[in-house]
DNA sequence: AGATTTGTTTTACATTCGTACAACAGCAGA
DNA sequence: TCTGCTGTTGTACGAATGTAAAACAAATCT
């Protein structure tokens, strides 16, 4: 029985490896089939190794959950930073890039919603959801209040508050359905409902956002 | 050894039984933990018992999602279908129903996102999910047609399914976040930001919805 | 009351799970 | 090239899993 070949990966490429293996395991196979020696295989190891980089498999798939929740926090946070941009378009950036790939993703959604179902059994997962949601809502605040600033339109704190929570529900959940495509519309028409939706919400004038919209498209 | 005392149900006693423990355990173990001993514990039954109403445990687990999304989209079509309510008050009450028990329940959040997780993995449960959601999205769209015309707002098909579909996201999120309860604002503000983003998502004048959220309170 | 049906329990089994641990091998330094 | 360290593999083990099938008993019928 010849042993097989294997290399010494630095430590951090060998676990973001099992991060993303376990993943992808959870993802196209669900929480309760994706076990230690298929998320082992797909991260190209065997399954001994998991518990060399982390102290169980739980706390493994845990872990893959905070780095999941960190790469999407990231990839929000970014979009819209671009510099000279009015503070209308930067906004419609953010919530316009939830609408299109990478983040308008069916295995992401499957994720997310995987995880969110431990919540409520696990503390460690409701305390990365929580924080997750806490940044994501703070990001939405940070990108309200000037528009609403620049508009004219009441900014305090409070108003803001409440439509960076009802801005972020409109998101989350219109990113659910679509990132899930049913099928039972064209998920290319989010992008306008959402930008539509959220001036309403905002109580922003007609195509205050929605004329951001063909830029959006333009720059992909 | 005596064998444990026993009593024999109706059919469908035993099966709702079975589904309801199958929820209960989904919903405070998670997916992997819910085992079929554990579910048959909780029905008060032997495990073996399950074969003999379901082909398969997995099969079981279908038809509890089945079940669930049945109550809820049962409970969605109750409310609002009072006689004699305005338009308004109708759509209010379906909007805000969600935003209180029992539609506003952690264990039912967290089951719904254990079973959306796995609408990318097996397409029973896609199917599911997608009845689900179009008979919710019908039921927005009917709620919110008389009071788009009663409002001499605009109100051809097209528009009225886009506004249902960004009005259901709007719920969805809300509710998702709301039933999970992180702490990081008060869950009873919800019906107002929801129904305050209605408002403005179908460009109603203020307060046309929000007015009625006093009486829901004085009716509970 | 006795026979029949069948819902229910019990036992058994193959499989898979997470984990522990000893043996091995790749790589760095001498 | 040899040595030492440790990342990695392979194997083994107990527990838990889903399922099959036989034994049993509660309700129903006669």
């Amino acid at each position: 029985m010849t042993r097989r070949a294997f290399s010494r990966l630095s430590q951090d490429r060998r676990r973001t490896d099992l991060l993303e293996a376990t993943l992808a395991c959870v993802a196209d196979l669900g929480l309760d089939r994706a076990g230690a020696r298929q998320i082992a295989e797909r991260a190209g190891v065997s399954a001994g190794l998991i518990r060399h980089y982390f102290p169980s498999k739980d706390e493994m798939v845990r872990a893959a959950y905070a780095y999941l929740m960190g790469q999407m926090t990231a990839a929000a946070e970014d979009s819209g930073a671009g510099d000279a941009l009015s503070p209308e378009a930067a906004l419609a950036e953010v919530i316009a890039a939830n609408f299109a790939p990478p983040s308008l993703s069916g295995v992401k959604v499957s994720l997310w919603a995987t995880f969110v179902g431990r919540v409520r059994v696990d503390p460690a997962y409701a305390d990365i959801h929580r924080e997750g949601y806490r940044e994501f809502l703070d990001l939405l605040e940070a990108r309200i209040h000037p528009v609403l600033v620049a508009q004219g339109c009441p900014a305090d704190p409070a108003r803001c508050k409440h439509l960076a929570i009802a801005l972020n529900g409109l998101i989350d959940g219109l990113w659910i359905e679509g990132s899930l495509g049913h099928g039972l519309y064209d998920a290319r028409r989010l992008p306008a409902i959402a930008l539509a939706a959220a001036e309403g919400i905002l109580r922003l004038p007609d195509t205050t956002l929605t004329r951001h919209l063909a830029l959006e498209d333009e720059r992909s």
